[in-house]
DNA sequence: CCAGTGCCTTGACTTAAGTCAAAAAAGCGT
DNA sequence: ACGCTTTTTTGACTTAAGTCAAGGCACTGG
């Protein structure tokens, strides 16, 4: 286990604080590990704080009547989530569960505000969360709402690729079936779609890992929407 | 022409704060009057600050590379926009245009941000308009994934019920045309969602007026998805 | 090594919603 | 009130993607 410490001044939301101010932030902190598959909280559950992920992973999701799932986000380590309703009301907007074995560093609200009205920088930081949160948004409802699920799967493999650094090869961190969920799709229609870039030469799959063979075809792909 | 000081008090952005913070707010403002269809910015464009609305109404809007057009949000009076790059990077994520002839008022960047240093509560007050935008993207992502048109239409009939305080009659305050860009589909398919939810006796539509015959039966099928 | 479980794929079918085209209705300025 | 533009509706057709059901694959633990 790291050092709490670590973890936090690792947080991109706290970047560029002083000693002090980490050891504040720290202070207030209090640890939580949870199980593989445990439910952190659900949507409309009050809210007295809010999370970052010290190690492990979180998915954060909406559910609909009939049961089905739409992932939002997968958070890793340094990842902060729960946060709207510290600062806009007081019920939790969507649901969040460990995909992994995790140790979480709860933020209670009151404290956390109190930290913030201290330290502008710290707010900065903040804002710069949400708006970033709010540009990735942006995205998904442009992907769900103009372009179909070819267009969206490319999107997320030319992403994966910059994230990865790498142009040849990437490799899932995440199921098929959950990569379905994130993308606003069911596993079949996933592998229908997948099947069809192998047949065009686009990627070739292996398990978790994708052959990237031709990158600027599902740049384009991204970008126009249609395959075949 | 309201008076600007007016303005700026009455937007949620600044509630609380004191006369001098409000001058000071006043101080670092630009106005800027825009015809009805003025292009304001568009996505990608390199940004130096955020606005609200003064007077008149705008709209946030994606573009497919086919050119289909989904509408985001429609703000009016008192709204802020264009504040993610502010904090995140420096590019517009989204495009905006008036919808009617409309004054704005122009925050410079760093003027901005120079402020928010020194006012907590100001702070405060920017995270909580950037949660509830979350909050409402969560909403908006939840819909179009996991709800059909006729749910997302309902949900946004119950929606505009709560909002304008009555249970038996609603008035759109946009076009049909825009409201099925708002819903993430388009004009002939919210036309016959109409029709068949008059035929069930859910509504009766009089121009933009909206009768609400059956509100329970709309929440409903916000909740539970189908028609018919 | 084999059974068992969960994950992924495939096939046949259904359906919601998009496209294209045209008509009808509603607004708007003169 | 008139003609013009824009918005909305309707119809016939196409298509992307969902449902249901079955089968294959792959990893796990005995």
């Amino acid at each position: 286990m790291k050092k709490i410490l670590q973890i936090i001044s690792d947080a991109p939301l706290f970047n560029g604080l002083s000693e002090e101010q980490l050891n504040d932030v720290r202070q207030i902190s209090v640890d939580k590990f949870c199980d593989k598959g445990k439910t952190i909280f659900l949507e409309g559950d009050d809210c007295n704080g809010f999370y970052i992920v010290a190690d492990g992973k979180v998915k954060i999701y909406k559910v609909s009547f009939e049961g089905k799932e739409h992932i939002l986000h997968i958070y890793g380590p340094g990842n902060p989530f729960g946060e709207v309703p510290v600062f806009a009301g007081r019920k939790f907007p969507a649901n969040a569960q460990t995909l992994l074995k995790s140790h979480l560093l709860f933020f209670p609200r009151t404290a956390f505000v109190d930290l913030i009205s201290k330290n502008p920088s710290l707010a900065l930081n903040m804002l710069g969360v949400l708006s970033i949160r709010l540009r990735q948004f942006t995205v998904q409802i442009e992907n769900l709402s103009l372009k179909e699920v070819p267009g969206r799967l490319a999107s997320y493999l030319v992403y994966l690729s910059q994230e990865q650094g790498r142009t040849d090869v990437v490799t899932l961190n995440i199921s098929k079936g959950q990569l379905a969920s994130l993308l606003g799709t069911i596993p079949e229609t996933l592998s229908r779609i997948l099947t069809k870039m192998n047949q065009q030469h686009l990627i070739d799959t292996r398990g978790r890992n994708i052959i990237l063979k031709d990158l600027s075809g599902l740049e384009d792909l991204a970008e126009h929407g249609k395959l075949q």
